[in-house]
DNA sequence: AATAATTTGTTGCTTTTGCAACAGAAAAAG
DNA sequence: CTTTTTCTGTTGCAAAAGCAACAAATTATT
């Protein structure tokens, strides 16, 4: 149930050799990939951090979803419908590797381990990606600024266990993911501060209800 | 890539006698489920339709998502963190195979083969789930309700081939399925009928654009 | 260390969305 | 075939969110 894929403790068994991996460092802001249909790259970021956002026609920029270390994305995952593109920038200095998802399934040449617990591994890891993607649903789903604040914030803290928080993107990065204005974010949380739910310093927001 | 997996083919093989999987059937309104943690119940949806949905304090119902033939749900997909409930209904008579997602991987006793295909395309079955939420995501973010309605009908647009759209639920749980108001997603359709976006005749929607 | 670029914080105004309420149409139940 | 329930369609008003613009603070860059 638990995803017991760990990439740190493989990743010394990838060889530089192996034939069907590529393996890539982009610089902070720069473009990793942009999806684009039936190419089904399959990549883990094995360093940094990295956005997948969409830039609509009337110039908003939305944070789809946001990768950190060990996860997992790519076309494979995406059936691309959409009029706007769909881009992966990294966010600071990142490191990932490349498959063809179709590739994970069959040996390379040189018979690597990497390929073989990639392979065994591969549904836990898809599983993870279903039960992370179904958390964003529900944030999205709130009807409010408010409540898509508030929703965001008690999940930061059940994941570090803290009434404190330490948002791990700036503000206008936050407003692009929660997909709302962001001088409409920036006046809720005044108004959640007023209202005595949160404390606010700077990008450090401390929890006082429950 | 593309999800072969077929339940309609194998359905056959399954034996009322294997004894990891509990067949059950549900009629209009019932309840199928209900979220709760850590019992990883893993379902596939062989006849009917069903929602999950979630019901807010403020008595808001949202549709999170909407399950059709061969879909699969249950709590093995969610991290459940939240403070609202998420619960399973069926929209009409329903047919549903519940597992324990662990037991997936093991043999029954009667070493059926209905567990082993299921076994090997988990992961198929899994991705296309990963696919469909990623599309979920798109939709949700867009900013308006103009916008989600555009993208909802473009994409029914898309799956079936067609400029003229029969919508798969009611207006009402549209509404509840982009997470908006009724009478103002109701408004909002009647503007993008003045603005001859859409032409619309009951639940039956034209597209003229493009 | 100085300059440039980005981010935060704020506000007045406009537009969109939500809420409440109700009548008519359609569908379901008896 | 009636009656009851749900769904559609509409509106006035209130509340929330978006837009635009700008100053101050912070962070990068040279």
């Amino acid at each position: 149930m638990n995803n017991n894929f760990n990439i740190d403790n493989f990743i010394r068994d990838f060889q530089s050799s192996c034939h069907k991996v590529t393996k890539k460092t982009f610089n902070k802001n720069e473009l990793i990939t942009s999806y684009i249909k039936n190419r089904n790259q399959f990549c883990i970021l094995i360093a940094g951090n990295a956005d997948l956002v969409r830039y609509d026609l009337n110039g908003n920029r939305t944070i789809i979803e946001h990768f950190s270390k060990n996860d997992i994305f790519g076309e494979v995952f995406y059936s691309v419908t959409t009029n706007n593109e769909l881009i992966v920038e990294a966010r600071e200095k990142c490191e990932v590797l490349i498959y063809l998802y179709d590739d994970i399934h069959n040996k390379c040449r040189n018979n690597c381990k990497f390929h073989q617990i990639l392979s065994e591994s591969l549904p836990e890891l898809i599983l993870s990606k279903v039960t992370k993607l179904n958390t964003r649903v529900e944030l999205l789903t709130k009807r409010s600024t408010r409540d898509k604040l508030l929703g965001y914030f008690s999940l930061l803290s059940t994941k570090t266990l803290s009434k404190t928080l330490f948002l791990p993107f700036s503000l206008t990065d936050l407003a692009d993911y929660l997909s709302v204005d962001r001088s409409a974010m920036m006046r809720e949380l005044k108004l959640l501060k007023d209202d005595g739910f949160i404390e606010k310093n700077g990008n450090t927001i401390t929890l006082l209800y429950k």
